[in-house]
DNA sequence: AAGCAATAGATTGCATGCAATTTGGCGGAT
DNA sequence: ATCCGCCAAATTGCATGCAATCTATTGCTT
């Protein structure tokens, strides 16, 4: 439990954007300082690749071990955390890996569902060769992690490919926003999916990215709303089937 | 400079919600802990009340004597504040009043252009007497404002009105983002308010009000992005008359 | 034996202190 | 006279320490 690598949005922040765009967001993130921002990668990071579960506590003074930092840039990652919704801070008890219930997870996708096709909609609008390389570029990766079966690579990739159509939007705005859901749907999908084929295949996403490079932006928008579609009711978001947390969820399914 | 009065979201939070919706929206506003909150809210009524201006150094240390409190929680209200978009944190020289670019506000009524509208319809399909009173209540208490000429108490109800029916449309994840895009549009307003009428009237809100009470959420949400498109018409949003801020911009523009 | 109370341990909340970085002023060189 | 570089004051970045709160274990009482 030594070493987390921080990968979340690594080659993302590597495609070309407008000059003005990329100064925008910039300024953004440099609200955070950088060593927090380590200590927030890496929990966001391990809850995408399954390593942290709903639920599970997170100690100040643990992460400050494990990333070698005081508890006072532990305490702004989680703090950080918290506003993302990604974790849950209860006053004197410490920072939790959030519980998403039913209820919550539904908004968020209902979230999703009105903001992307909008998004998509102004990425069409603003489509050009780079950006179609890029999404292209995206696209072979997303197919090759699926190809050697890496789940972990391809969550993460999977959820990449919807911030990376927001880049290309050029709203900040939504941008951010959706950065938020993305990462609170990853959450609700490792909570709720159910047992078998969980992975949605490229398929969607290579027409959503074909609708956008060729400018039909009402296309990907409605292609972008049946896609979220897929992936909701891929869950499980049965009252019964519900809160299934850390240990008991596994030692309950045998 | 000594008493920065709290009253953002004062009453808001009086009306009455289903439990469930409460409950949900209480957990995320206890990640952050009391008097961190304090200090935020008074930062953000001293901004709507015209007492603190875009691109205002907030020194920690100032901050926190006139609010008696240590740097950590300053610097923690400041994170949050920068989250917001309220703030920006330069670093190693400190957190300023953000001053709005014109893109930036054009994105943030672009973005309440697509989000008001469905919080409306949602409000309106879940439209109770109980909710309607609230509504009412906040209708005379805006008007009375108004009719006293309280430009202060004025642009925080109107900030209100939009906040209460988020409230009312019982999901929370609108709710909170609108919540930032209403602090930042008051930032883009109070910079970009054409010097003549900027108080638009409360005629706008009773109309949205009684389609919602009505229950007719298509139209509630037609109203609403008519009521924003005035709003943002209302503003100068011209790269001349635009960031009047300090010296330093007029004197380069020469 | 079960339930309650008190104490000990652990963890968070917050403040303060020190190191690092930036800003503005001063002096010297061109 | 202007420009460049250096030094000092101020401010933020971060870590640590102490107090407050919660959890859990132990022991006592009924």
């Amino acid at each position: 439990m030594e070493k987390y690598a921080q990968t979340a949005k690594r080659k993302i922040s590597a495609v070309h954007v407008p000059e003005t765009d990329r100064r925008e967001s910039q300024q953004q993130d440099r609200a955070q300082q950088d060593r927090a921002q380590v200590v927030r990668n890496g929990v966001v990071s391990a809850i995408l690749e399954h390593r942290l579960h709903p639920g599970t506590k997170l100690g100040e003074d643990d992460l400050g071990k494990i990333y070698g930092v005081s508890r006072t840039l532990v305490r702004l990652a989680l703090q950080t955390l918290a506003r993302e919704g990604i974790v849950v801070i209860k006053k004197n008890r410490g920072a939790f890996v959030t519980r998403p219930s039913i209820a919550q997870t539904k908004e968020v996708f209902e979230a999703r569902r009105l903001i992307e096709p909008a998004i998509a909609a102004r990425a069409a609008q603003r489509a050009t060769p780079a950006f179609a390389k890029a999404l292209d570029a995206h696209l072979i990766e997303e197919a090759a992690s699926l190809a050697r079966h890496d789940e972990q690579a391809n969550i993460r990739l999977s959820g990449d490919f919807h911030l990376l159509v927001a880049q290309m939007s050029g709203h900040s705005v939504f941008q951010s926003m959706l950065g938020e859901l993305i990462t609170r749907s990853s959450l609700s999908i490792l909570m709720y999916k159910s047992s078998r084929e969980h992975l949605c295949g490229v398929d969607h996403h290579r027409e959503i990215a074909d609708a956008i490079v060729s400018g039909n932006g009402a296309r990907a928008g409605s292609l972008m709303v049946h896609h979220l579609d897929e992936i909701e009711h891929g869950l499980e978001l049965k009252a019964d089937s519900a809160p299934r947390k850390g240990l008991e969820r596994i030692l309950a399914a045998r």
